[in-house]
RNA sequence: GCACCCGUAGUGAAAUGGAUAUCACAACAGUCUUCGGAACUGUCGUUGGGGGUUCGAGUCCCUCCGGGUGCACCA
């Protein structure tokens, strides 16, 4: 019996009853109880129908109550009516004791369902842009989006990711103006970077520099100047390389990059394929009029008045081309919140162009990164870096390691896992689409409600295996022990990637795995596990630790966090 | 001004309309001759104000207050 199929276990026999007593269908929920003295599950459904029907409640309750009992599955222990008017269902130890062996037996596939089975998903996020910084909210974008995706695929799917990258713009005309301009050397994706800061300063003060960005914009549309070129094809090379470091240190990685300029030419000549007609000519530009759809969109540009598609038409673009590569099902984008109602105005542009791909696109704006002094912008250089992050919250592992007794800071890669699996924590503890203040020295704080408490307990889970192992005593489960609290939590785990997707909440899955952590250290603080005086019982907890480490290992997978064996 | 989002202990967060609002940090008081103290136990303290819907509201509706974001050629 695997658990996602419990519920519906008893929604089923719910329905049956409902029909044997000739009430309607209600919409009624079956979950856990807050309190879990009360059972392992309850439902609310005679509240529900109570209230259709005018009746007390608590009677309804005992009336279906006594319906169910005459097809009380096996593995239910009790059915009891409670105040207002739940049921609650209690169930077997035994049935407990299965699951935890199948944990034993899953192993690293144990969560996983195949709800989403034959489903084809393309997801685009982090979408950093050539000649700009990769800061932390393009981390957070990375972080949600690659959770997502992992998510999706635990659920079933078949998952392609992708990254857009604006690789022309008026962004990347101001860096290469610059570097034209003041003839700085680029060695680096920080020379680069820098151009594009300084290079914006000058556009916002100085008149003929601005004049000098939309001619160099132009030509590098245009690729008519070699200058130019060369200089616009060294930024974009040594952005990319860079972005594709910070990738694997990130733990992540793409199936498909998409440009701008290719999506901009593409959405170009949608555009103008339907103006006049879905678009309009305005002051110049091609504009869609989204206050004319719906009162809550406003217009927006397309095609600027200098010829240049603008952010929109490349989106548009974007979507078809996504589905040219590859034919899904489902496509996701994932963005900062901050362009919510523009993504609104697009949709609807979409869906009269292409109404199934409209139809089959889903957009999540995630909350921003922002800093306790306002906003970042990478145009004034007031940004924290992804790599001066994770730089500075690694100096702080190192810190800690050191004051172990087994001193692993030398191991560079372990350190980086340990300081990219706490920023990524601090990123998916909260819902994806609220801000998140990032307060630095909260940030790199390791402890209660935190990756490395998570990543330690596993390490710690690791060394009583190992020192299990050295004792001849091998994790095997005692018959009719009774079950823990942790132990009916544990076996929870494959609900919360079910609901992890349904809600697109990886932060379930975080609350989940916090309190898995917090139930283990508590049962490790109270228990000897490892008793040479009592094998047997040792040998239970020891498989209690071992699922439990399980549980652990598989959600941070599904979190793109990793978990080190030793720490 | 219009639209959208948000307001939960001192701080940061959680809670498909359900039972006694949960967790962490901070503060305070404790635990350890044991397997990893990045730990454990306890105390303190919360739904912005006012109406409404409901058997039941942090959650839904109205209103006020406070904050954020977007609103024509940036992305």
């Amino acid at each position: 019996m695997i658990q996602p199929m419990v519920s519906s276990d008893l929604r089923g026999i719910i329905e049956k009853a409902l029909k044997n007593l000739a009430m309607e269908q209600v919409d009624f929920a079956v979950e856990h109880p807050e309190e879990m003295s009360h059972g392992d599950y309850a439902t609310n459904v005679a509240m529900v129908s109570a209230k259709a029907l005018k009746t007390n409640p608590l009677e309804l309750a005992e009336k279906i109550k006594e319906e169910l009992e005459k097809e009380k599955p096996d593995f239910v222990e009790k059915i009891e009516v409670a105040k207002p008017g739940f049921i609650n269902f209690t169930f077997k130890d035994s049935f407990f004791a299965g699951e935890m062996a199948n944990i034993l037996d899953k192993a690293d596939e144990f969560g996983k369902n195949e709800k989403l089975s034959g489903q084809k998903t393309i997801i685009e996020y982090t979408d950093p842009n050539p000649f700009k910084e990769f800061h932390i909210g393009h981390t957070m974008s990375n972080t949600i989006g690659e959770a997502i995706s992992r998510i999706i695929e635990w659920n079933g799917a078949e998952v392609r990711r992708a990254c857009y990258q604006g690789d022309k713009g008026i962004h990347v005309a101001r860096a290469v103006a610059h570097k034209i301009k003041t003839k700085v050397e680029w060695r680096t994706e920080k020379d680069v970077a820098l151009s594009y800061s300084e290079g914006s300063k000058l556009y916002e003060t100085d008149e003929d520099f601005k004049k000098f960005v939309v001619e160099v914009n132009k030509k590098i549309y245009s690729e008519t100047d070699t200058e130019i070129n060369e200089v616009y094809m060294l930024g974009r090379g040594l952005t990319l390389e860079y972005f594709e470091k910070l990738y694997k240190v990130l733990g992540t990685r793409f199936d498909y990059y998409f440009f701008e300029s290719t999506t901009g030419e593409f959405g170009k000549a949608l555009v103008h394929k339907h103006t006049p007609g879905i678009f309009e000519e305005s002051e110049g530009a091609i504009v869609f009029r989204g206050e004319k759809r719906d009162t809550k969109l406003h217009t927006r540009v397309f095609i600027n008045k200098e010829g240049i598609p603008t952010y929109e038409a490349k989106e548009l673009g974007l979507a078809k081309i996504k589905y040219d590569t590859y034919s899904h099902d489902i496509s996701i984008v994932v963005t900062g919140n901050e362009v919510n109602d523009y993504f609104k105005v697009l949709m609807s542009a979409l869906s009269e162009i292409f109404p199934n791909l409209a139809k089959n696109t889903k957009h999540i704006g995630h909350g921003m990164l922002r800093l306790p002094t306002g906003k970042m912008s990478s145009r004034t250089g007031d940004v924290i870096t992804a790599e001066s992050l994770i730089r500075a919250v690694s100096e702080k592992v190192k810190e800690k390691m050191k004051k172990s007794d087994r001193d692993l800071s030398s191991d560079e890669s372990l350190v980086s896992d340990i300081a990219v699996g706490a920023i990524r924590y601090s990123i998916l503890r909260q819902a994806p689409g609220r801000d998140v203040i990032f307060d630095f020295e909260k940030a790199i704080s390791f402890e209660g409600d935190s990756g490395p408490y998570l990543q330690y307990t596993n390490a710690r889970i690791n060394s009583l295996l190992e020192k299990g192992k050295e004792m001849g005593i091998n994790p095997v489960f005692k018959k009719d022990e009774s079950v823990s609290v942790l132990e009916k939590i544990l076996v929870r785990f494959p609900e919360v990637v079910a609901e992890a997707y349904e809600n697109t909440a990886p932060h379930a899955i975080v609350t989940y795995l916090t309190e898995v952590a917090g139930l283990f250290n508590a049962f490790y603080a109270n228990n000897q596990i490892v008793d040479l005086e009592k094998k047997e019982i040792s040998a239970h907890r020891l498989a209690i630790a071992l699922s439990t480490g399980q549980v652990l290992k598989n959600g941070l997978s599904v979190l793109g966090i990793s978990s080190p064996e030793k720490m």
